[in-house]
DNA sequence: GATGAATGAGCCTTCATTCAT
DNA sequence: GATGAATGAAGGCTCATTCAT
């Protein structure tokens, strides 16, 4: 029942980080657990608090992101200008937004937030020092503000706004890529 | 007595204009008429619903961005770049975030958004359309779409982020800046 | 509707304390609310905690002892003994075993109970003071320890319990009050 | 085996008991089961219910009632006052406290009650008609009265009680004591 | 036989909304 | 017209009890 229970543990992340990016923190925990196939107090057995969720969501993501900083970091010999941009949009596909509301749910200071993504943002950081170096990405572009901006630029909207203007996430994330790289 | 009933409800508008952009929605009503010095009741006289509400909020937006318009349409003959930048600028400073969760509260469709907006969104066309044409925007700006991109990027952070990365703001609107831009 | 509002209040203590009496604590609000007659929303609009609302049992349980404690004072003159046994009868008829679960609900040390008490407190041990030196009652007996002894003697017990030994308050209020009197 | 489970069964009523009297009722089985060293589902598996766990608390003390009581039987010719004396003190150790809650737990009524202490009761009946008899204990003293104050006296009090009146249980003690001696 | 996991029912608390003064 | 009070519905969380390994 081991392998079980942990495989159910990581479906309640994923759905949550899932829900918590559509629809924005507000959510009730009974969605997600419904939304997991499990009752609610299996969700809270796991997490005992929204704000313990909300924190192993956080740390999925910055899972993620780690994978994906490394993935760049193999494909920079072969062209590291395809592979920043590649990176930032694995980034934008990866529901930061629910990290908004993950880091939000905890009252934690900035220095939590910090901790939690101290992995992602060292990964980061490192690769961003030899992009800098290479002279593909711009100095003023750093770890921390790079996930925030695309957790920024992703956060979920209401619906209304996503079918008015469909097309504001991608012109922002193009800006903000252009916006990255050093002028010539 | 007429004025001064109409003082109070500007007053509630403003209020919660200015709670919603600070803490985005999931902000009691009732906080907002203690904020605004008048009681739950009377909120409710004037705005039957919280819908009614962040509607009123919405027009209220929509009126200050009207204005702008107009002003980045009186400077522009001096300076059309300047008064571009400038009426973005001013846009930042809206409480846009606002915007969002009052859009949010409606279960609205697109079409609603549109009805609201559409007296910024005209304005904002007709300044759009002189400045394409003059080559100081873009053609890919239009101005839903700057509405949105300007309400995404200032929306309501948690204040753990935005004390852990103050300038991504600020950046993102250079980044938008300088996309709406044609190249040269 | 200031009046009426008081009142509401009132009955919410009174029904309250009554209720504690009988059943102890872990009684859900909802029972209080309902025995009351009110919604469980004005419970909490009056008392915005549990703890708060046990807050206002002990107030008002203390009140009464006050008013308990004068007249014993001024029945002292006539016969300082009656006095003192109608004192302590009185007591018994208060629903002090409500108190026990009021204190108990407040995780409050006990600096706490005897802030809540110190009225009472005072005006017995004034009353006591004088009952020492006139012999009627032994110099053992202090004022918290009464009130304390009192309580947990009316403290509420099981249906079963009352029933298969039906004496035994009766009985422990004849043991305390022969107890409190000095040996001739 | 059975000797092992017979064990595991106990430790569980003793764990039981002693937390039933240090924390009254309103406690998790969880942590019963935990502090006893077992899983939840050992303690269901022994006890099918909080109730039949409740039931063996009681018989448990029930049991070491009739201990005491038979050493009280010993004791009574050497000296038949100090036998009863022990034999109240020997109670107010037992945690008969937990008795009260064990029997709250249970909706049974008097008949229930009795039923479970009879053997307790008989036992003690049979100790009160000798110091009856002998003149040592009051006639208006009988074993389930005798039980059931010492229950009371020493029922689990919130901390805040204890530490602001610490020695109300010992005098209550004594003076079931004095009261329970024939008057001279 | 023992265990940890799962579950629904229930309680505490908050909030949008309505009512009575 | 303005106000504070009242309310039920809903969400967070706990616990007795059952299930699957």
């Amino acid at each position: 029942m081991r392998a079980d229970a942990l495989r159910r543990r990581e479906t309640i992340v994923t759905t949550a980080r899932k829900l918590f990016a559509e629809h924005g923190d507000g959510l009730a925990l009974e969605t997600i657990a419904a939304h997991s196939g499990v009752g609610i107090a299996t969700l809270y057995r796991n997490f005992p608090s929204r704000e313990e969720l909300a924190h192993a969501v956080a740390i999925d993501i910055v899972d993620e992101i780690c994978r994906a900083v490394d993935a760049a970091h193999d494909a920079r010999a072969a062209d590291a200008a395809a592979a920043w941009s590649a990176l930032v949009h694995a980034l934008v596909e990866m529901d930061l937004g629910a990290l908004t509301d993950a880091v939000g749910s905890s009252q934690g200071d900035a220095a939590e937030l910090r901790t939690i993504q101290s992995r992602a943002i060292s990964a980061l950081d490192g690769l961003l020092s030899d992009l800098h170096t290479a002279g593909i990405v711009h100095e003023r572009v750093d770890a921390l503000g790079t996930i925030v901006a695309v957790a920024t630029v992703t956060r979920p909207q209401p619906d209304a706004i996503r079918r008015a203007a469909p097309s504001v996430q991608q012109n922002l994330v193009d800006a903000f890529l252009a916006w990255s790289r050093p002028a010539r």
